[in-house]
DNA sequence: GCTATGCATTCATGTAGATTAATAAATGAG
DNA sequence: CTCATTTATTAATCTACATGAATGCATAGC
């Protein structure tokens, strides 16, 4: 386990990186996203304090997500191979609790129900990072992100 | 760990419900889903042989799934609360990484290739379930998905 | 085997959100 | 401090997909 003192900005992990690692944040903020076709990038998730971020693809596969710090952070980076009985299996199940919310608020909400709920859901977060960004996580455009809020004091 | 054999339409479990299980396919095709508050039902994952469905929330939760069968299935019915020792890290890893597979399609694809990726993804799957549920699991309409079809022959 | 219900497809129309473009404000680099 | 780049917002237009309605088929219940 090593411990890592990073900069706003800098890449931890590229997507098609194939030693992918698992990572642990003390403090700071990272954030995972794809890049598609067009160039375009879809935030996957925020990850704070307390939180880890990861691909969580086979180790063997090239991974899909990229990995950076969108604050200065200190973080510990794990190998993927941990041994199942030092696996934390309260973190993997609210990962995968997170993930089930995340792809059922994608396929039935509306973009200003997925918009509230993330204020609900994540306050602290929402201070920290750009309209972009959470437009980006909400899987719309900023200026659609723009006028969603505009239309709340309508 | 208890074997249960059931019946092409029969509900296993239902949004709301506290005491929900982990369900093992041996045989058959279960799905789970939610029902939005318009009342639109949106497929979350099929589970075909060898396939673990259950709501992903803490067992606390009241779950967010309904779980049912598309085909008349034997499964197992596992408690949510295996000791860690039991519990299987495989199957745990697998399911972060089809939905991590999932959310990046939700967000970044186009429906046609959804349907695209989702065909050359679960070939099986295709033939065994109506036009309704793959329109339903790609989040789109029945009617969307059949103009899909159509323009890959022009 | 007949009827009823649900399914798949087509078409016409509506709409949420994308795209493009312009501007002003905030941030960052040298 | 200054210039260049990114951000947030607004507005006009475009498009992917939804909605609603009609039709022919397949399925299931009796």
């Amino acid at each position: 386990m090593k411990q890592l003192t990073i900069k706003k900005g800098e890449i931890l992990q590229r997507s098609g990186d194939t030693n992918s690692k698992v990572y642990y944040v003390i403090s700071g903020l990272l954030r995972s996203y794809t890049i598609d076709d067009k160039g375009k990038e879809h935030i996957f998730m925020f990850a704070p304090e307390n939180w880890i971020v990861a691909d969580s693809l086979p180790k063997e596969e090239p991974c899909d997500l990229y990995i950076d710090a969108i604050e200065d952070s200190i973080i510990h980076v794990l190998p993927k191979d941990l041994k199942r009985e030092q696996q934390n299996a309260e973190a993997f199940i609210k990962r995968l609790a997170v993930l089930q919310k995340r792809v059922v608020m994608l396929m039935s909400a509306s973009a200003i129900e997925r918009y509230e709920h993330f204020e609900k859901t994540y306050p602290n977060i929402v201070q920290r990072v750009t309209q972009k960004m959470i437009a980006s996580y909400l899987g719309i455009t900023p200026q659609a992100l723009s006028n969603i809020k505009r239309e709340r004091f309508k």
